[in-house]
RNA sequence: GUGGUCAUAGCUCAAUGGUAGAGCCCCAGAUUGUGGUUCUGGUUGUUGCGGGUUCGAGUCCCGUUGACCACCCCA
């Protein structure tokens, strides 16, 4: 039995590293002063019909339950903090600075970086329109990858905005029914051959390309910019008006995280969505609003793929597994002496491990090997002493019992 | 939804159409109380599944399921 398509088994290893990633998006957004919130795996339909129209339906995992509503497994969780923002914003000071670590759902084929599941990271400011909120929430992400031990050479923001765009449609008088169609044209244009962007866009074709080649730039981006650069995180983040993201709802910034060496998909993105909530709650609320997500996928790709990150984590992830302290069993009569003394190590504070069965001791000693252990401690014919061994050094001390604890404090040292 | 590549031991992979193998892992031993390196021995398979061709199929053909990659789409 396999688990189903796109879905992953999380093996201590794959779960290991899922909870190195995880801890560091916590503390990250902890540090800009973010808190934590969830909602439910499963939503009603409508809510992502409501935002995106019939056709993501396509893409949904999506059913109909006992009782004969219409759900959805969560595909984003914007939506679901559009909702609950609506209902219960009275109770929060503006503006709110929520981060979640959703696990989302999609049907589709997987690929290379895709499945059918994943974790990410969204961080919304809701409540504030100043574009100081952009430049924050892009340090945000800038950060958040920073923190896994990529450097400005590793990879970078490209911010965009798609109201420089839709100046433009105005300038030209292209009706707002047709405004989506060219948005998608424009972010497609770096992945279609010429000709075919040009076929999309018409008569819009001669000055977008006369932008994109000479890049575009506008007072807001140039002001995120400025932002950036006091905080000295220019190197990571360009103006870039090529990106405009697929999502229909962003109404301002939109920005995508990629590695410099384009080995992979975006690996995070965002932007503002100011008219969201108003459009959820059928305009009984109104909230301006930004976020972004990134996801555990291209991030563990991305990871593993540059020997600085990977270093990191695997030295993070073995200081906090291995066990500190592995008890020998010497003699069988002394799994008495030994079980207290197990108990009040782990009372303590260490992490203990030892053989539940009993076994030779040369076994025992590669256990305690094996499972990353600094010290052993033998009980034998010894008792009331115990042998303790420090197992990178091979140095092995006789010590009474009752003087374990503080034996280890002195080793514990330095 | 479309196309391509692939599927052999727990893992990584071999095997001209002719008796299914190696390394790693795991287990047991090398004078009965001390790990890492060594040495010896051992367990492990309906060759993804179902049909077909053939004296004979892991190998060729068809189907199916799954994986990977690209496209579509992008949260």
């Amino acid at each position: 039995m396999q688990p189903l398509t796109g879905f992953r088994d999380f093996l201590p290893d794959a779960c290991a590293e899922r909870n190195y990633i995880f801890a560091k998006w916590r503390e990250v957004a902890g540090h800009y002063g973010f808190v934590e919130f969830d909602g439910p795996v499963l939503e009603e339909l409508d809510l992502y019909k409501k935002k995106s129209g019939e056709e993501i339906v396509r893409q949904l995992y999506e059913f109909v339950d006992k009782g004969e509503r219409a759900v959805a497994l969560r595909p984003e969780m914007t939506p679901t903090l559009a909702r609950i923002v609506a209902e219960q914003h009275r109770q929060f000071r503006k503006p709110l600075k929520w981060f979640s670590i959703p696990q989302v759902f999609r049907y589709e084929r997987p690929q290379r970086g895709r499945l059918r599941e994943h974790f990410q990271l969204n961080c919304d400011i809701i409540g504030e329109e100043v574009p100081e909120s952009d430049a924050e929430l892009i340090a945000l992400v800038i950060d958040v990858v920073r923190a896994f031990g990529f450097t400005s050479q590793d990879f970078v923001v490209r911010i965009s905005d798609r109201e420089f765009w839709t100046e433009l449609l105005k300038l030209e008088k292209v009706p707002p029914d047709r405004w989506e169609e060219m948005l998608q044209a424009i972010d497609k244009s770096e992945r279609e051959p010429r000709e075919k962007t040009e076929e999309r866009l018409g008569k819009l074709a001669k000055p977008v390309f006369e932008i994109l080649e000479k890049g575009g730039e506008s007072v807001k981006l140039n002001e995120i910019m400025g932002n950036l650069r006091m905080r000295g995180l220019a190197d990571f983040a360009k103006i870039d008006v090529r990106i405009v993201r697929g999502l229909a709802y962003y109404t301002g910034i939109v920005f995508e995280v990629f590695d410099r060496a384009g080995k992979f998909r975006a690996i995070a993105g965002g932007g503002r969505y100011d008219q969201l909530v108003a459009q959820l709650s059928d305009n009984a609320v109104s909230l301006p609003a930004l976020g972004f997500a990134i996801g555990d996928v291209v991030l563990g790709e991305m990871i593993r793929g540059n020997a600085t990150a990977r270093a990191q984590m695997e030295k993070t992830i073995t200081s906090e597994r291995d066990v500190e302290i592995y008890v020998v069993v010497a003699k069988e009569e002394q799994r008495g002496n030994a079980m207290a003394a197990i108990q009040q190590l782990r009372d303590s504070g260490y992490r203990v491990d030892y053989s539940l069965a009993s076994a030779k001791i040369a076994r025992q000693f590669r256990l305690a090997e094996q499972t990353g252990a600094r010290f052993a401690i033998v009980f034998g014919d010894e008792w009331p002493q115990v042998g303790v061994k420090d197992l990178t050094s091979g140095k092995q001390e006789s010590v009474p019992h009752d003087k374990v604890p503080s034996h280890l404090e002195s080793l514990r040292e330095p």
